[in-house]
DNA sequence: AGAAATACCCGTACGC
DNA sequence: TGCGTACGGGTATTTC
């Protein structure tokens, strides 16, 4: 569930207990985690390493070490948070990071889907990843262009991280509601006035996310508020706040959708 | 190119 | 009550 607001929110979370720690054991209670280097060698090469500096990039969290990057993707239902080492250990908290002031930063993940990777350069990664949607240089003349360059549905199309990075299924059916578009469209057929509002929707509910620390839908992330402020996302069979029409839950490319048919016509 | 299916997981909700 | 099963959610990968 994780989605850009949420891993942001982690981030300014993480950053004041993590930064400047230096990393003195680790535990890998799962170590199918480890997606790269091999679970041995992280552990080697990890160990020493002090953390300068903590950001995101999409829905990577990118930690800076000394010599390399360590990086975090929560995938559906991870969960990264620092306590005091002697804390009792979550029955989740698979994979903890020891620090040299006896906290330990721990990442729960009940579905197992995160992945932790260990590189020396972040290029890799982020490199394959599409524009930031909240950053000045994702212009809406830069998203008109680059949905008419794809002949593909607008959903798919907005969850597909090389194209943009940083949506997922919430945030993505609370955008379309709001630029008024349905998730089936074809990318290619938004008129420059859909196409801005759609830009100008993104942004919004991206920032409206983090402003209320993202959304807690059920108990895998904690702490976030936007689930009080959504629109369609779970609330099929209520009333549409613009138009009173019933929301419907339809599928779109296999990921349950949510419209109001009325607001958002195909 | 892009659509569709599949794999990875498991707590929860739901049906019987 | 208990058991079985479908579901969801992000992404990589494979196949059509």
């Amino acid at each position: 569930m994780p989605e850009l607001p949420e891993v942001e929110t982690r981030v300014k979370q993480l950053r004041s207990p993590c930064i400047n720690r230096k990393i003195t054991e680790v535990h890998l209670g799962w170590p199918r985690h480890i997606h790269t280097p091999s679970p041995v060698e992280f552990k080697q090469r990890i160990i020493g390493q002090q953390i300068k500096q903590l950001n995101r990039r999409g829905k990577f969290l990118i930690f800076t070490l000394e010599a390399e990057f360590l990086i975090i993707h929560l995938r559906m239902s991870g969960d990264l948070y620092v306590t005091n080492s002697d804390n009792t250990i979550d029955q989740h908290a698979h994979t903890t990071i020891t620090f040299d002031n006896s906290s330990e930063l721990r990442f729960s993940d009940v579905r197992k889907f995160g992945r932790i990777y260990l590189m020396k350069s972040t290029k890799q990664i982020t490199s394959k990843l599409g524009p930031e949607p909240l950053s000045k240089t994702f212009t809406k003349s830069i998203l008109f262009n680059k949905l008419n360059s794809h002949k593909r549905m607008i959903k798919p199309l907005l969850l597909d991280q090389h194209f943009l990075a940083g949506m997922g299924n919430i945030y993505t059916d609370e955008a379309l509601h709001l630029a008024k578009i349905h998730p089936a469209r074809q990318s290619n057929t938004l008129s420059l006035n859909e196409s801005t509002s759609l830009w100008r929707s993104i942004r919004q509910v991206l920032r409206d996310g983090i402003k209320n620390n993202g959304a807690s839908i059920d108990w895998v992330y904690k702490g976030g508020n936007q689930q009080n402020y959504f629109k369609v996302y779970g609330k099929n069979n209520q009333k549409c706040i613009t138009c009173k029409e019933l929301i419907l839950k339809i599928t779109i490319s296999q990921r349950g959708t949510h419209i109001c048919p009325n607001c958002q016509k195909l």
